[in-house]
DNA sequence: CGTTGGCTTGAATGAGGTCAACGGCGGTGG
DNA sequence: CCACCGCCGTTGACCTCATTCAAGCCAACG
């Protein structure tokens, strides 16, 4: 049990309320593994057997349509967790887990998850919390897909990503704008475009390193 | 403790594994309760505090967009449930749980089904599991209606609900057109049009009660 | 028997996808 | 250190799929 262990269990928020006693228990069975930037934690198709958890770094989540055409599904950052699904149902992945940048990783397996599971039951907790709102962000990005037009979507994004910045309301896209269109069900294309539509009527302005200043967040949710 | 309830938890999915003397526990915290056709069981923006467990009867969950645009989520068979969203976070409800039918449900309050998932840690793996499968419809869902036509869609919703029927490949449609466009994410009127447009090459046969008779999937599903 | 809601069909419109070309930036290797 | 390459992002032109609006039909139901 070594300390990049210890360091990458602690660290995660599903178990940070145990006691240093359970934590041990934990430590026991999770590996750290570490991936070079675009690797891949797993692919589509492959059974899985492991819980991931991040540790360090950022992970990319996305699933491939029968057309070829990628959908990004989601980002994890430290904290956040991936594979439950082929976990409790032996199924194999349907998505895809790439590293964006270096990444530490904590896998633990499937017995041993269960184990724990059972033992400490204030952990199912924290996961079906967590499962929850997956499931939440998940329903309401197949309704705003299915529902909202392009624009709002857009415009609903950058809202859920503004923070206050010595006075100025900023958001810095955590991804390229090509993931983003992905993100958000469309092209780069037409992200390219609507930026530059915002950019026109006055709303945001863009800058420099993914950072989009917004000047009229108010009239931008009207869309 | 009455027979109703009784039913209504033994009939479960998620309890179905626990011993008659762990049922009882169960049943003593469970709330029977029965809807008419067209009564909602909750509606977003309510707080929720209970599991929501089906005992007989349909529901139709489902999303107002802020467009006003209804979006179906999912149905809800007897032994499905609904509500653990804001069980897990204290959140609001974010859809509408309607009755299609009469409708009778098992209710479990935050606190006492809290209380039950300590106790009995593998009903936590139950309840793990479905939310797990639920994750990957509502992700699949939000994949498709982004990147998949609504022929391509429409095709794959027969493919997945196809039935053998003395020697014929046949779908009942669990639910009125208009709803399966909403499902789809499109319109019914577009539904129409698809259904008419795979029916004149030969593809599939309406015939009355919901009912299409599969003529060819192959081709359906080259679409 | 009238009303209601689901379903179908037509015609017009438009949002957004596709294709193509190009500028810029960052990484890599000579 | 510079030249090249590849990928991202942008813009223009075009086109298509699907939505919208409108009208009519049918079956279920009060």
């Amino acid at each position: 049990m070594n300390s990049t262990q210890h360091k990458c269990v602690t660290l995660v928020p599903i178990f940070n309320h145990l006691n240093p006693e359970q934590l041990d228990e934990v430590m026991a069975v999770a590996h750290a593994t570490t991936y070079e930037k675009g690797e891949m934690i797993y692919r589509a198709d492959e059974s899985s057997d492991s819980l991931y958890i991040v540790s360090q770094g950022k992970i990319r989540i996305y699933r491939l349509a029968e057309s070829g055409k990628e959908q990004l599904v989601r980002l994890l950052n430290p904290g956040d967790f991936t594979g439950e699904m082929a976990l409790f149902n032996e199924t194999t992945h349907e998505s895809y887990a790439e590293a964006m940048v270096a990444t530490k990783v904590c896998q633990i397996r499937r017995q041993d998850l269960q184990t724990l599971l059972v033992k400490f039951p204030t952990i199912s907790l924290k996961i079906m919390q967590e499962m929850s709102s997956r499931i939440e962000a998940s329903e309401k990005q197949a309704t705003w897909v299915s529902t909202e037009s392009v624009e709002a979507r857009l415009a609903s994004f950058i809202a859920e990503n503004i923070e206050e910045k010595n006075g100025q309301q900023t958001v810095t896209l955590p991804m390229t704008k090509k993931d983003l269109a992905s993100y958000l069900g469309t092209t780069p294309e037409t992200i390219s475009r609507k930026f530059s539509e915002f950019e026109e009527k006055g709303l945001i302005k863009q800058k420099p390193k993914k950072v989009i200043e917004v000047l009229n967040l108010d009239e931008l949710l009207l869309l």
